[in-house]
DNA sequence: TTGAAAGCGATACCAC
DNA sequence: GTGGTATCGCTTTCAA
């Protein structure tokens, strides 16, 4: 394991030019930074984690906080997980993984010990056990999703509120005058405070735009196809013409089977958006108008926000909410002339 | 953040005593350690992270290395990502998520700065990269899962030629004369080398208990639903009455509604052996016999052989293969009298 | 623009 | 059974 001195005789410099060089934290004429980035290069340098923590009191770690319900939806979970440790790679820092069953005190251990530079906190409940966590802790900690209580937290998500209303109004426009909501099961609407938002501001933005609405929370995905089904049916039925669906890619499947089934065609006679899903609703096999909840920006705010944190920079504290994004994909039409 | 001396000062002890009764390095009197605990619990200390692993030369983090591929499995990999920080957990390990588009980049860096006390690679692909850094570093490397070329190399898997053979044997036992095999999709045989071990075992044991055997690899589970039901129609029309299913829970789910569409019942007129599944059989609608891909015992394993690398006790390079366990769910029954 | 040296906070050796 | 202290490899002040 070569050691910064040894980098430093090779380059014929001192230990600090070398640790300046490096960091950048001091000017290097270019000579001698080119000197000593080839000697790092030659000996396959690079510097000791513990040494740079102790001394530098930064360990280029932040921590992930991901409690593992049963009934979490793995996929996007994965693509959160995911997405945060690249964003976090890409500004130098690697990733420490807390589990549940360890998600208070790991949080408190990593934090005391000056493991990790700062939290990083998701799937975020409404009542969330670590908020009080966060607010106790002198390490920063940013949340994504929005817990309840708030106060003076740090929160990225997506603006659901505000898709959802665009989402309305783009059908609206259109010239739909009922609109449905497909929207997860119900334990979906105790995980997180959003689903209940989307189906708030549904109903909000229906009645504004002189629609009418008709909600509808769906089983359980897999042992309950039948339960989203008959949310289709009952929305043919009711003349609904378009549909506003916040579920994952399984519930989508079986709206547009179903649909078919009844031999409604999407959108010659139905249309539909999705809104905060993180598949690609390009990829099924009627691609879908979309405002997605896109983990990569979640993912890149949060790491940025958490260096400013770090680097002992305001953060406005409250909700740092994503705008949305509408995509067209052709799943929107004008309402048929009855 | 209290440090090791404020500690001391409470306990009216040394540091180094502190650190002996923390480590458990050295014997410490009885009543000394319990001030020592006692300060320790008061002040809230926990011994700075970049300090210890500078003098100790031990970090206590693994790496865990985890490349995310399109078309992996994501609640099997949540299930052994989350085993895997279990199992570290318990032996006082964190846990740092190594990313794929940095997999043998991150694999190096982690190494060579000492970041990291071991590597635990998961996701392993018959033709892994990984393999070569992994013999190419001096940090102890654990495999779950087995690449093509393991030389030298300690890997830990589930035994699946064994599980194989004892699934086609309690077929056999119970008196069926024709097997068939549902396998995952023809990626998955691309992905790892073990579907196709699978497929060999069910073919030699078939031939040596005398039965015939009928393979399908099913294809992809979500688009293709169809591929998989026509695989059932046709065991069943070659008097299959014994089916071993290597494959995610959907395909099953698919093939026991395609089993009850054809008016077949299991046990009654067919039965059924899931092997290497990770997933729960129990919770089916129709519990199924299983020799389970336990995560906890394959993540268990390997870091118990990770700390012994660390600790630098021998351990035999080569396949750590666990043996299957078999759990009868009441689907395998004895074959109807025709 | 560069160098010397004082820490950072533990661990573990050497004494007692 | 306990204490003093050199040491780990870097960052960063202070000097030049």
């Amino acid at each position: 394991m070569v050691k910064i001195d040894e980098v430093a005789r090779a380059a014929g410099v001192s230990i600090s030019t070398v640790s300046y060089a490096l960091s950048g934290k001091r000017p290097v004429s270019a000579e001698t930074r080119r000197r000593i980035q080839a000697a790092v290069h030659e000996l396959g340098y690079s510097p000791n984690a513990g040494a740079r923590m102790l001394a530098g009191s930064q360990t280029n770690i932040f921590a992930l906080s991901e409690p593992l319900r049963a009934d979490s939806h793995a996929p996007s979970h994965m693509s959160f997980m995911h997405a945060m440790t690249v964003a976090a790679r890409r500004k130098e820092y690697d990733m420490l993984l807390l589990t549940d069953e360890d998600a208070s005190a790991g949080m408190k251990r990593v934090a005391q010990s000056g493991l990790v530079d700062a939290i990083l906190v998701l799937d975020v409940a409404p009542d969330d056990a670590r908020v009080e966590i966060a607010r106790a802790s002198a390490t920063p900690t940013i949340f994504v999703g929005i817990p309840n209580d708030h106060e003076g937290l740090v929160c990225v998500d997506l603006d659901f509120e505000h898709a959802t209303v665009e989402a309305v109004d783009r059908l609206a426009d259109a010239g739909h005058r009922a609109v449905g909501l497909i929207g997860g099961s119900e334990r979906a609407y105790e995980k997180s405070n959003f689903p209940s938002r989307v189906r708030a501001a549904l109903s909000e933005r229906a009645t504004e735009r002189g629609m009418s609405a008709v909600s509808v929370a769906s089983g359980p995905v897999v042992t309950d196809r039948s339960q989203v089904r008959r949310s289709v049916r009952r929305f043919v039925e009711n003349g609904v013409t378009g549909i506003v669906l916040h579920a994952p890619e399984e519930v989508l499947q079986v709206v547009l089977v179903e649909l078919a089934a009844l031999g409604k065609s999407v959108p010659g006679d139905v249309s539909i958006v999705s809104v905060g899903s993180s598949f690609d609703t390009d990829a099924q096999p009627t691609p879908i108008d979309s405002i997605p909840l896109v983990p990569q920006s979640s993912c890149e705010l949060a790491v940025d926000l958490a260096i400013e944190l770090i680097a002992g920079r305001p953060v406005a504290s409250g909700l740092h909410l994503i705008a949305p994004t509408y995509l067209e994909r052709g799943s929107v039409a004008p309402v048929p002339s009855a």
